[in-house]
DNA sequence: TATGAATGAGTTTTCATTCAT
DNA sequence: AATGAATGAAAACTCATTCAT
């Protein structure tokens, strides 16, 4: 085989793996991942159920690289939307923005998250999933520190529990419990955080004047 | 039968019905709802398969159980707790301790909840147990907004925050992740709140002078 | 223990055997008997599982036991009625009559009968039974012979033709489909086999004058 | 898919479903429908279990399907050899030997129909069979009073009791209890109906010659 | 003798995965 | 490569029977 056949064939074999995704996740999200079926699945990619084993070993494996998708475009997405500002703090309320409205938008995906996702097995995805969201908040606040904006002071408990309240807001979106919009929400967050960090709000400076 | 041999029997029941519990809850924590059989926890309190549902009459039933009784002694435990505390900030911070702490023994149990306290059906249990310990911490508030120790202003998001943010503590203790001490935790998601509030802090300001 | 003490208790016991059939025979009436359990009969007959054990050996002896008990009844009543009756015509009928009534009253114990009776290990039970019952009519059809009232002829096709039309009618009637009398069906059936034996009906020759 | 295929599969789906009923007919009708496990029908099918309920969707689907199948063939049977008969006294003698014939060939599934055919849920389809065949007898007796072979009557009880009697006939010959041929028998049956309705039998007039 | 709590073999059905075509 | 029919392990729950008290 050519190497130019080989390549089309890997672009092929991609793909066709990522139709398989985006079909899983679609059934996932839907009816949670317990209670999917390979062949609701295959029935959503309109292959054959054995034509899934082709490409995936395994459902779990199925599961694990949709997530991978979801988490690696969310990154990419908050990295794009971070890029092109400068000021810590609207970084800050932009990377806030940016994961509530994530996972507005894949609803179901995440909450085929939270039935899964706390399995021993796929414990590390999650948890590395958290872990670099808060890292992310972690290296804005530093830099607003270097900047003299705020103190020196210990950040990681605020940036995971920054983590922990996009977490619950979201849940509580997603059970349609919260009467609140998205924005509303991302600016609690956010003026808990800055008022723990005492963090002047741009926002509040410019209204104050 | 006589009322004392009727009584006699009652407490038989509830002492079965206990150990079976604790049973299942080992179980449960060790290897998550979905994937613990009717036979482990049957083997693990030692009595045939049979019989566990002379006590319970499906696997929900015991989940359901379990979780209950789970939530009914930590709020007794926590309302006894705050009983004899007068201040709001002590009531805050003591309430924020308990809430660790009690997890934190509980931790198999915490597993459990998380592996599957979101499904549909168990939503309800869950959510009504996170939304009555905002409410308390609201309560708490209210109360120092009344005496004046801090503005009025909208308590739930920071509410609803508390709950969120003392989960991710738990399940970062649980997961072995965290390399703070409970008590520092708990200082730390206080501060965060107190500094939301604008509550100046009653050790702080010893700590200060 | 004296011989009058072993006969009390021989009494007893066969007293509680006669109770726990009666009880069981009402459930398995009500529910059939695969569906129903020996707690149902226990509870029924106001003792315990266990108790059931100590007069019988299995579920399938009470089974075992109330058909016989209800076969010797229906058996001990044909012959009573019969004792009395002299023309063979009156007997014939009379037999007809008394076995459609019979189960007419024990409507659930038949229906019991017709779900259970016709396995392999039962079968013998109740074929006996029809055995028995064809070979009490042809006695009676022999005598007619003896006496000249019919011709001689063969007996036994007809014989089991009379409990085989007998069956069906109270099935009929158990089921609730026969619009007619009892009395009516016994009227019919005794036709059908006067006519195949030739034998002038005693009412007929009596309405026909 | 084209439409060759289509037709093809469902041949294929065809065949398999009427294996599976083959093989489930000969182990219900071994051991009764209550003691047969579904390990041994696909044993007996030399399948997989599993295999069963992708033709089927349970047991009772399957008990049904049989019955079914059994019924109309008869019945099919049944019409095909009266078809080309004229005169109602030969179209009753042949109806009494199709039915006593049909069973015979399918001693088994008659058996199974006893089994389980009387329980509430099955009863419509036994009795529906029991109530059509009756009234194809009628409906020839019918016909032999409008030709004045017969003077009118009440046929119901009549046509019932014959259902009956062939009912009984065909469990003798299945018990292996019956010594006669299964003409004897037919002719016995018709002998009596024959009788009953004042019909000079055609081979009788013949005979006396 | 009477009890009723305990037992555990037995049953249907599901569904991820395999494999012949 | 694609198919989808076949597989069979696994799992919750039942209930006749036993047995310690």
């Amino acid at each position: 085989m050519t190497d130019a056949a080989k390549t089309r064939r890997r672009l092929l074999i991609d793909l066709r793996r990522a139709e398989i995704l985006a079909a899983a996740m679609k059934v996932f999200c839907r009816k949670g991942y317990e209670n999917s079926r390979m062949d609701d699945v295959a029935a959503q990619a309109k292959i054959a159920k054995g034509t899934l084993y082709l490409y995936f070993k395994s459902k779990e494996e199925i599961y694990t690289a949709a997530m991978h998708e979801a988490i690696e475009q969310f990154e990419t997405l908050a990295e794009e939307r971070l890029s092109s500002i400068d000021s810590p703090q609207a970084q800050f309320r932009t990377l806030v923005e940016v994961r509530l409205g994530f996972w507005e938008e894949q609803k179901g995906l995440y909450r085929m998250l939270l039935t899964v996702g706390r399995t021993k097995q796929y414990g590390r995805q999650t948890q590395g999933f958290v872990r670099r969201l808060a890292l992310r908040f972690r290296t804005i606040m530093q830099t607003a520190i270097e900047r003299g904006e705020i103190a020196e002071q210990p950040l990681d408990p605020l940036a995971f529990a920054l983590v922990d309240m996009m977490r619950g807001v979201t849940e509580r979106r997603i059970e349609g419990v919260s009467k609140t919009t998205l924005s509303e929400d991302a600016e609690a967050i956010s003026h808990i955080a800055f008022a723990a960090l005492g963090w002047k709000s741009a926002s509040r400076k410019a209204t104050s004047r």
